[in-house]
DNA sequence: TTGACAAACTAATGAGATTAGGATAAAACC
DNA sequence: GGTTTTATCCTAATCTCATTAGTTTGTCAA
């Protein structure tokens, strides 16, 4: 299918993911990708649009693991069980991918190549949100009591891996011990219709 | 004082945090800033130390200025009240400050022109913290709960700021309704010692 | 008026993204 | 097997930007 074996578009993203997970999202350059792949720069053209569709493309391949992740550790569980399981598995995918995770996050993209890329992200984000609905749906919440709580959960999450990441949780206490108080205070409120008004 | 009254390094930070919340932060150029100022890019460095020197200054301004609001809305209040407004002035930041707001989390400088303002920051964090805490401390924690209330808190606020800045909340559902919800969570876990067994 | 100094300038370098156009190897086809 | 097609890669060039070096020039103070 692709004359001259070498560089596929499969193998820009894996080493654009290994390089920003290990040495940063500032350290992401076409420049250095190339060199790593043995090519020059512009070559990189023919299997990406450009910095900004490389960027899409991260975001949709980390929307995508980060979802399947969810997905995994909470089929057969509910309620409690089910809630500190995906709240340890985002914790730790973000963990295990500094520089993915933030990425996921990123606003879509614009028009060209990347227009794909950036609707198929935004159905996985849609993807990712609906597993966090069916672990709130455990608690049988109605209408848009569960929205709120969802977006209180995301909220939560998001917020502790990210300050977590910038390391702007400086004191010496245990973090594990303050991520699942964080995550015993959301199972508390849906167990007791926090949401209930709303 | 100064020679030639041109440009000074506050003018500088001002006009950078003037571009920043409205281009965003990848608008953020030496260049730019050079062109509205009426100056070669090069005389900026009569003022500032570089690109990284400059974001450390913004970082530390950020610090600042958020930490004296919430300071500010939160004196002469005690429990939900203070709670609550801590929480909106939090939000209220950060959406009027769209490009400082992240700028606030990034990590501290290293070396060179910018070392005092990194310390400075560090210790602007601090008191930050200690605004929180000193909320917190209305509700009667005790040793690690109130640093694992504190983590909490943080992670619920920078968390839901940073999705809806993203437009991470995609559905046509009230985000100040959703927000007040989050902060109403953390007044209830914090009334009924949800914090006690940390 | 003059000397000192900060602030501004020009010139140059280097990294990086991106585009244009030509060369080539591999596959597809006859 | 030879030919055509095509995707991949290349060189060359342009553009933006940050940064450094070295020089000029206002402005203030003696």
């Amino acid at each position: 299918m692709a004359p001259r074996p070498g560089v596929t578009r499969e193998r820009v993203i894996d080493l654009a993911v290994e390089t920003i997970d290990s040495e940063g999202l500032q350290a992401l350059s076409l420049a250095s990708l190339a060199k790593r792949l043995g090519v020059r720069t512009p070559s990189l053209y023919n299997h990406i649009g450009g910095l900004d569709d490389l960027r899409g493309a991260l975001r949709l391949r980390g929307l995508e693991v980060l979802e399947r992740r969810l997905q995994r550790v909470t089929v057969g569980r509910a309620r409690r069980d089910a809630l500190l399981a995906l709240a340890r598995e985002y914790r730790a995918f973000a963990t295990e991918h500094p520089g993915l995770y933030p990425l996921t996050l990123s606003a879509g993209g614009q028009g060209g190549r990347g227009a794909r890329d950036a609707e198929a992200a935004d159905e996985a984000a849609a993807r990712l949100v609906g597993v966090v609905l069916s672990v709130l749906s455990g608690y049988e919440l109605e209408g848009d009591a569960a929205l709120h709580a969802t977006r209180a959960l995301r909220s939560s999450l998001h917020g502790f891996v990210s300050l977590e990441a910038a390391g702007a949780f400086g004191l010496p206490l245990d973090l594990d011990l303050s991520f699942d108080h964080l995550v015993e205070l959301h199972h508390a409120a849906l167990v007791q219709g926090a949401y209930a008004a709303g």
